[in-house]
DNA sequence: TAGTAACA
DNA sequence: CCAT
């Protein structure tokens, strides 16, 4: 990993840590990502009581996985598939964590959102957490996102960034509620992944800490 | 309300 | 017509 001085805030308590990977430690996550989804495959989620499916799909490592059908938004400890439990955090991932997230109990879940063309994510909040005091970590691989964050109401006027492979994103203090999303995504704009799309990991502290 | 469409 |  390469550990980035240079950030710049986005949004208050919002850290943009640019170009915080490098080439090797972005394809040492892709292995790694590449065997979680071999062990726990991606879903599509779906929309609590309609039922729409995103258009991201998902997986996740780590002790609690987060997931979303017509019951609703959660947190639970195994694959809504397979009901076997999530694969174990990379190290890779933890020593992002102790990079980016120092001082915050360990994180528990990493969501992956696997954006292929033309996939969103509409503005949201991360809110499903008990422990709403750590930061999340959003880790961009492959083609570029055009991201959205506004802050902890709706109405709340937003901003937009390119987040690009390689870059870290902190969510915490007044931005740990914030409104956020993916506009779209840039084909063509990284040679990261074979075939293109997306990556996303993001980090979470689940459960509040004794 | 992590979805979309419709509308002012 | 486009953006919100």
């Amino acid at each position: 990993m390469q550990a980035s001085d240079h950030s710049l805030e986005i949004a208050p308590g919002c850290l943009w840590f640019r170009d915080a990977l490098d080439r090797a430690a972005q394809e040492q996550l892709v292995a790694d990502i590449r065997a979680v989804i071999a062990q726990a495959p991606l879903f599509t989620p779906r929309m609590p009581r309609t039922g729409k499916p995103f258009s991201v799909r998902m997986t996740n490592c780590g002790p609690l996985g987060w997931v979303s059908d017509e019951t609703g938004y959660r947190y639970q400890s195994f694959h809504p598939d397979t009901r076997r439990p999530w694969p174990d955090m990379p190290a890779s991932l933890l020593a992002l964590w102790a990079a980016h997230a120092a001082g915050a109990p360990p994180p528990e879940a990493c969501l992956v959102n696997v954006y292929d063309a033309g996939a969103r994510m509409g503005l949201h909040q991360d809110r499903d957490e008990d422990d709403l005091t750590a930061p999340v970590l959003s880790v961009s691989l492959g083609d570029t996102a055009v991201f959205r964050i506004g802050g902890a109401a709706r109405t709340d006027p937003t901003r937009s960034a390119r987040l690009s492979s390689g870059d870290v994103l902190r969510l915490g203090g007044a931005s740990r509620l914030a409104f956020h999303g993916v506009d779209r995504v840039i084909a063509g704009s990284s040679s990261l992944l074979d075939g293109g799309g997306r990556i996303n990991l993001t980090l979470r502290r689940v459960t509040v800490s004794a």
